[in-house]
DNA sequence: CCGTATCCGATGAGATACTG
DNA sequence: CAGTATCTCATCGGATACGG
């Protein structure tokens, strides 16, 4: 039987879902450097700047499980490896580019809700 | 003087951040519940199921604080606190949508990602 | 160069119990 | 009814060290 808080709150676990995925700490930065072009794992890293190399390891396996990335081996030595977006990946760049715009449009208005919130409540 | 389109990862950075924020596990979920109209406390936690009183008075102070909603209280016996988005609450409803959109078109396409990578690498 | 393993502190989130 | 206070457990993310 169906619960009364019904058909809407599956979509929206659905969606809360993939903004949990795409709002860790490094995907969406890891995501728009891609998006310029494929590069290997050391000019990611360099380029992000700040990131370990664990979490950019453990990023780019979630990229590539969820299928945003593909991982390329070249079996040289020293080794190489490449990253590159897939077309899912480059679709999920739209409306996360949208809410990009959005953000940087608006994290002042944020920025002045919070400063007013902090000064009246203590 | 903002003459070009800058992807510098410092704007990359102030994107993530808006999307930690409301990426965490309950905010989308209650602000598009929110985006229906009003509701008192209570009503919230009913038509979202699921969510601890804990978690969902954390996340309105969260909401409020940011500018994304209002607190309204009736000093009433028993009391009632009526919950309202603001207009910035309603313009984020806007790109978040659009997210979204695109979740419910590809989470098939994820899962089967998914499925391909886990059943490849065990 | 790229990746893994381990340890550790910080944060997230649920359960429960209590107050005005 | 709405909110606070603890307690507890899981997960996140950084640092460091090691291995192919």
């Amino acid at each position: 039987m169906k619960p009364r808080h019904d058909h809407r709150s599956e979509d929206c676990r659905a969606i809360s879902a993939l903004l949990q995925r795409v709002g860790d700490k490094w995907t969406v930065l890891v995501v728009t450097t891609l998006g310029k072009g494929p590069m290997r794992f050391s000019e990611l890293r360099y380029a992000i700047g700040g990131i370990s190399q664990k979490m950019l390891t453990t990023t780019l396996r979630s990229l590539e499980r969820d299928g945003f990335a593909t991982r390329t081996v070249f079996p040289t030595i020293p080794p190489r490896v490449d990253y590159e977006l897939t077309n899912l990946g480059r679709e999920l760049l739209v409306p996360v580019t949208a809410l990009s715009e959005w953000a940087r449009a608006n994290t002042e208005r944020i920025n002045k809700a919070r400063a007013r919130f902090d000064a009246t409540v203590k």
